[in-house]
DNA sequence: CTTTGCTCTGCAATCGATTACATTAGGCAG
DNA sequence: CTGCCTAATGTAATCGATTGCAGAGCAAAG
């Protein structure tokens, strides 16, 4: 039995997707409420535009053939996707699990879907990001990573969709992008002024990852901060990391090899303090009594640890809500492209048990 | 100057959305290339169905206008979306941010988007589950929250896409769906046992929300487990709790309460485990001195927390990848829809900090 | 009675890709 | 040289909703 290609393909296709059983459509409706397709679909968009009678038929109609829209028709014939696509550099850091809550909650009032992805999947799958915009894909993308490659940011910069484009938390320096941020550098000197507030003048900086706008917004606010109060900072006090644990557990080991130890620690990120801790537990030093650790983000067990962590509160909730707000703003056109925008979400400090007055002597 | 609401409804369409600056579509790369559409499709799609030079030529086309494929006319007229729903009952919570990785790698893979939503937020909205696959949306839906209502099941179970339904870490009792979990009898046991085998003989369990198959099936497990070994179980041994952080605390008062206090627990989550070892912390009762505590799930946290955490470990990657992989299996009708799917996810106990013999006495 | 102006509805084009079917051009056997 | 087969491409219908334009019906004005 010869098949060739042409057979092949055909047959593969057919065979695949045991398809549907369809829905009723938009004529379905027509037929049986005895109008034209027209009317059914301007019943359900625009309500006020058809007679009270016609409307009353439409309704009962949909009702008795079950209709459901098709997504895929209207998004074609109105060119929207009616979706937005959140960008994370890392789906499994809980650190987005809130921000992702507050800009999903925020598009599904509006009537948008929220589709997921990371920014390393995106790349190592060899797509380009903006292709989410460029293949109607989304109408709109919140990148929540400010790390990306020079040549990616260009193809953004470049595309006539750039205006649908927003960053929340990370940013990229010198972009014309709008973005949503926490106030890092009010942030940093609030934690700083704490710590010297109870004594300290030995503070020691754990910092985010290198080349991170976060981590050099902090480490600028935290110099600045620290020499605002005379104090002295010696380069081996800036411990370089990046958010995760194990640079928590790593900064603690290189704390721990200071001569002249500082006597409090300012650590970037609320996971790299909690590791921070549990490494010079396991040697025994404990906090606050012989180190104060701060963090940074507030995340919900900040609050279960051990000491409960005094940290900097950034509402993670409504970053991601102010973010999809400006987004969807920008989509339906209500904003010039040409204003950048740029929102800070406040932070507060939350003084609890991991800090205190530096040790004796 | 009179505006009616026709004219009304017309112009907010055409003011909103200012829509973009074209791309180009399959019939501009056709020019280009001097062929026909179809023979573009082709080459896009079925390569090797064209001859070489056309392939070269349409290639060269597609180079020069830059062409990226319109999904929402793909979407229309293949029927298929190319994406997936995930529902999770709670966006924040980050025991389903690794889930949602593994889910998410396996379908940007295999060229799926992944949309996420909470099943709360669908209701609270007045959707129904089953819309997102009535309307085109998505090709399948993966469940992560198995206290859906009755009827909402129901109403699931009805549909003709019922077929590509696939419940994950949770599911319904008794309802018909394809699904992936963790050993949760399993864990449970090498739980107990593991107590038991450091001498405990008194041992208590807090408890995930009530009406949850996770809870059920690991009480039910922890019941039979402590019976096997001859443990006595008063029932005031059994505490309530949700997988949550308050649910520590209060356990951990309700533990405290107890007058034959239990020398070890197991509770039914990661999060419950911290907050309750935090509570007794701020009680001065250590662990594991004077009482074990143990977890389950393995979140990130559980190795940095203090002390590190003995808990049951199941790979949360595995089970997202797991569930995507089964989901597009069905999508593509590889599977019969009647055959009942069920796969079970390893786990293993880890040994860590908090746990150790029972207190002397 | 005609004209003007509304309101409401229908006709039919359209969004951009896929694909069944038709067609053309070669290749090869008889 | 004819007939048949295959490979490669083109033609045009189709997916299902939206919407510009036109027409019907009716009331008020002239």
């Amino acid at each position: 039995m010869s098949r060739n290609t042409v057979i092949d393909y055909k047959t593969k296709t057919a065979t695949a997707g045991a398809r549907p059983l369809k829905t009723s459509t938009l004529q379905d409706v027509a037929r049986v409420a005895g109008v034209s397709t027209a009317t059914v679909s301007r019943t359900l968009s625009h309500p006020d535009v058809v007679s009270e009678s016609t409307r009353k038929r439409v309704s009962a109609a949909v009702q008795k053939t079950g209709y459901r829209i098709n997504r895929a028709a209207r998004n074609l014939r109105t060119q929207r996707s009616h979706s937005v696509i959140a960008l994370l550099p890392d789906l499994a850091n809980p650190f987005f699990s809130n921000i992702l809550e507050g800009i999903s909650r925020t598009l599904a009032d509006k009537g948008y879907s929220m589709l997921v992805a990371s920014t390393r999947q995106v790349h190592d799958s060899g797509d380009r990001l903006i292709d989410y915009l460029d293949d109607a894909r989304a109408d709109g993308m919140i990148i929540l990573d400010g790390q990306l490659a020079p040549d990616v940011v260009a193809s953004l910069e470049g595309s006539p969709h750039s205006n649908r484009i927003l960053f929340a938390c990370e940013w990229v320096a010198d972009a014309p992008f709008p973005s949503v941020r926490c106030e890092n550098r009010r942030g940093t000197a609030a934690a700083i002024d704490h710590l010297v507030a109870l004594g300290h003048r030995k503070i020691a900086h754990v910092t985010g990852p290198q080349g991170n706008v976060l981590t050099t917004a902090r480490k600028d606010a935290f110099v600045e901060a620290v020499g605002r109060h005379g104090l002295a900072l010696p380069p081996e006090w800036i411990i370089d990391g990046d958010f995760s644990l194990q640079a928590g557990c790593d900064a603690a080991r290189q704390w721990m090899a200071i001569v002249d130890r500082p006597t409090a620690v300012f650590c970037a990120s609320d996971q790299i303090a909690m590791a921070f801790i549990a490494e010079l537990a396991r040697h025994d030093i404990r906090v606050p009594q012989d180190v104060s650790v701060m963090g940074f983000d507030d995340i919900d067990l900040a609050e279960q640890f051990i000491p409960p962590l005094t940290t900097i509160r950034q509402d993670r909730i409504i970053i991601g809500e102010t973010a999809a707000t400006m987004l969807l703003e920008r989509i339906a056109g209500q904003v010039t492209s040409e204003a950048r925008q740029e929102a800070v979400i406040p932070v507060s400090l939350i003084a609890r048990k991991s800090t205190g007055a530096p040790p004796e002597g």
